[in-house]
DNA sequence: GCCAACGTTGGC
DNA sequence: GCCAACGTTGGC
């Protein structure tokens, strides 16, 4: 299994809503290094910091999980979506998403700590100029976050 | 609102 | 294939 760090934006899609949900479509990916390690790499039971951006506390706020892999994101093909892609060709869809659970809150871990540990200096997040919105995430720096936030290392939710 | 950094587009 | 122009991301 893996771990990934997914962004977005709590104005838009908070872990509050993926909470009331308990299971979403992960929406609006339109980035092609994105896209391809979601395509290839996301495996069902791979665990995901929730990372909220463009707000007044970003950082990580909470943990899913994957529970369907890939298959093409339908946004794509609708005018009226905001993800809409006119070049996208219906029997070769460019983009795709998976399904996430929701597992857990956690309290905010900043994103101004996380750029303060010298272990989580190589993450893609504080990397400068580094935009990707999914990114991967080592077994080590997922037990950083974790301990930031006061939680014990978790690697599964299977009972 | 600013702006740096990056990705995408399209003319040539 | 180059590269300038443009749009987007996202922290601050």
């Amino acid at each position: 299994m893996a771990y990934w760090l997914m962004k977005t934006e709590p104005d838009t899609f908070s872990i509050d809503t993926l909470k009331e949900m308990d299971v979403s479509c992960w929406e609006g990916v339109r980035n092609y290094q994105a896209r391809n390690m979601m395509r290839d790499q996301m495996k069902n039971g791979d665990l995901v910091l929730i990372y909220h951006s463009s707000c007044k506390k970003v950082g990580v706020v909470g943990i899913a999980e994957v529970v369907n892999e890939a298959y093409p994101d339908h946004f794509q093909f609708d005018p009226e979506s905001h993800y809409f892609d006119p070049k996208s060709d219906p029997d070769n869809p460019r983009w795709i998403m998976v399904d996430v659970a929701y597992r857990e809150h956690l309290p905010l871990v900043p994103l101004a700590k996380i750029k303060a540990r010298p272990e989580l200096e190589n993450m893609p997040l504080v990397k400068k100029g580094n935009r990707l919105s999914i990114m991967p995430v080592t077994e080590h720096e997922w037990d950083t976050v974790l301990a930031m936030a006061g939680r014990e290392p978790v690697r599964s939710y299977e009972s």
